[in-house]
DNA sequence: GCCGTTTTCGGCCCGACTGTTTTCAGTCG
């Protein structure tokens, strides 16, 4: 307890009891304080520590004041008086699709019902008949919403929602006639979990692409209008499409793409200047502005185009209108890939084929990990044998620092270290020979001293100048963008691996997290040539 | 509850869809 994921789901909680309440503006209000809680860099004890929490974009005297509460005793009062006020099944209530906050309220108020339990039993005694506002159509809906499975709504790792999309926009692709198909949201943003797909087209037919993004396989239908259609995967991961004129693609673009806080501010900004931005377009007046491109969204604003990966309202519209939007990583800034894993069983043939892919092909080098000495021999030999290509081919070694394999000296031109427990003794990395980073940094869900090991090994990295390893799945399997930016801005080097989870490249999800935390090719070190001599890389400080 | 180079008070993004409505409320994103 007591860390800023505490403190921002006790707000959520409080934004929750405030819906019940009927609370207007406030519920809004400690949301967004806890969405800037959750992307800090830093501890919250040390921004108060400088007596800088009003800083904190969303934060106010009143939400000051209950931080200072949280960091002291662990709990805040108001929060603790809520609870007392709503029965704690009335908040869950809220979460069942289709039941929002005066739904739930009448539940409670109108029939006594304290939670999913007792409204299954007052649905059953007929109850719910004659509620002003509840035919049979909806008593039918919240029936079939409390018995569906909870975990439907789970939010997906990156990766996974990534792969989703694509499948989708090929199914798309395949069968009707699409002039832009684009992925908007919180994928777009490359967010390290996604809840739902938000899918953008523009067409001439319409209907035509409803019905085909319909007839996805296994897919069920939520909602469907004449412009916007909702399924529900085999899955059940929620994918919504939007059809829009190819006049408004970029409103709806910019839209869709959020984030929430993101489009509050620029529409804030667009009212501030006589604009009023919807998903179609920019208006003065009755006035239709250029909104076919998402850079004309914001040259209506004066702005520049605002990367989809930074829209969080956390600095990104005060950096873009005083020009200084930091430049962010490429995929054609990465001179190197340096974690193409060896699988057992793989040999020449097929690691030819990943050096033969269009992606890899582009590059100056390209790094194969090996994790057994077996491997190790094959790869070298290859290595050795192979005639010499446009390409540097290197070959890594990646173990725990526990292990007790160790390659000969000379074999091995880097080495990844795999985290296992704690950071170990300094000396690790000076075992072996070539430059040593850290892969595989991630936080185990299932491990409650998750986030603690991780910034322990943050700060070891920091202070033996090692690099840690950002991927295309971040939290699980490497740094995410909060981390990831707070060790950049320490100094920290970093190593933006696509490949680490296998060949597929194409994605770009490790250089989104990069681009998420604000990072550019800087401290990147595959977007350096790389090292010669025996020295370290980088330098140690 | 937060916020402000037009404001320290009066705003707070805004439209699609559904179900129950004779004109709109609630939910969702």
């Amino acid at each position: 307890m007591g860390g800023n994921a505490d403190a921002a789901r006790a707000f959520r909680e409080i934004a929750d009891l405030l819906d019940v309440l009927g609370e207007k503006f406030k519920p809004e209000a400690y949301r967004r304080a806890a969405r800037s809680i959750d992307s800090l860099t830093e501890e919250l004890s040390a921004v108060a520590a400088r007596d800088q929490l009003r800083e904190i974009p969303g934060v106010g005297q009143a939400i000051e004041e209950k931080i200072r509460e949280f960091l002291r005793e662990g709990t805040i009062p108001y929060l603790e008086k809520l609870r007392r006020e709503i029965p704690p099944g009335i908040v869950a209530l809220m979460r069942i699709s289709g039941i929002g906050p005066k739904t739930a309220r009448r539940f409670w108020t109108d029939l006594g019902v304290d939670g999913p339990a007792t409204l299954v039993a007052a649905i059953d005694a007929g109850r719910l008949e004659g509620l002003s506002g509840f035919g049979p159509k909806k008593i039918a809906k919240v029936r079939e919403a409390l018995a569906a499975a909870p975990s439907d709504s789970r939010r997906r790792p990156l990766r996974e929602a990534a792969r989703v999309a694509q499948e989708i926009v090929l199914h798309i692709r395949a069968g009707a006639p699409v002039d832009q198909i684009e992925v908007a949201g919180s994928l777009r943003r490359r967010r390290e979990t996604v809840g739902d797909l938000d899918i953008l087209v523009t067409s001439a037919e319409s209907e035509k692409v409803l019905d085909r993004f319909a007839a996805l396989p296994g897919a069920t239908i939520v909602l469907r209008g004449p412009t916007k259609e909702t399924i529900r995967t085999a899955d059940g991961l929620q994918v919504d499409l939007r059809v829009v004129p190819s006049e408004s693609f970029g409103a709806a673009w910019q839209y869709f793409t959020g984030s929430k806080d993101h489009n509050i501010a620029t529409r804030s900004l667009a009212r501030d200047r006589g604009l009023k931005i919807n998903e179609y377009a920019v208006m003065r007046g009755e006035e239709r502005l250029p909104s076919a491109t998402e850079a004309e969204i914001y040259r209506s604003l004066d702005l520049p185009w605002i990367p989809p990966e930074i829209r969080e309202a956390q600095g990104e519209i005060e950096a873009a209108q005083a020009g200084t939007l930091p430049r962010l990583l490429e995929s054609s800034d990465l001179l190197g890939e340096l974690h193409l894993h060896v699988a057992p069983g793989d040999g020449p043939e097929r690691w030819e084929a990943q050096l033969a892919s269009p992606v890899t092909a582009k590059l100056q080098y390209v790094g194969f990990v090996a994790s057994e000495l077996a491997q190790l021999s094959a790869l070298r030999s290859w290595v050795r044998e192979r005639t010499v290509g446009r390409v540097a081919i290197l070959v890594g070694w990646e173990s725990t620092p526990s292990s007790v394999d160790s390659p000969p000296a000379g074999e091995v031109d880097f080495r990844v270290l795999r985290p296992e427990g704690p950071p170990p003794k300094p000396e690790a990395r000076r075992v072996g020979t070539g430059p040593v980073w850290v892969g595989h940094l991630g936080i185990d869900p299932e491990d409650s001293n998750g986030a603690q090991r991780l910034s322990d090994w943050v700060a070891w990295g920091l202070r033996h100048s090692v690099a840690l390893e950002v991927t295309p799945a971040p939290f699980s399997e490497g740094l995410d963008a909060v981390a990831a930016r707070k060790f950049a801005e320490a100094g920290g080097h970093l190593i933006v691996s696509e490949a680490t989870l296998g060949p597929d490249r194409s994605l770009g999800l490790a250089v989104g997290t990069a681009r998420r935390g604000w990072i550019g090719p800087g401290p990147v070190l595959n977007a350096r040539p790389w090292r010669t001599g025996s020295g370290d890389w980088p330098p140690p400080k």
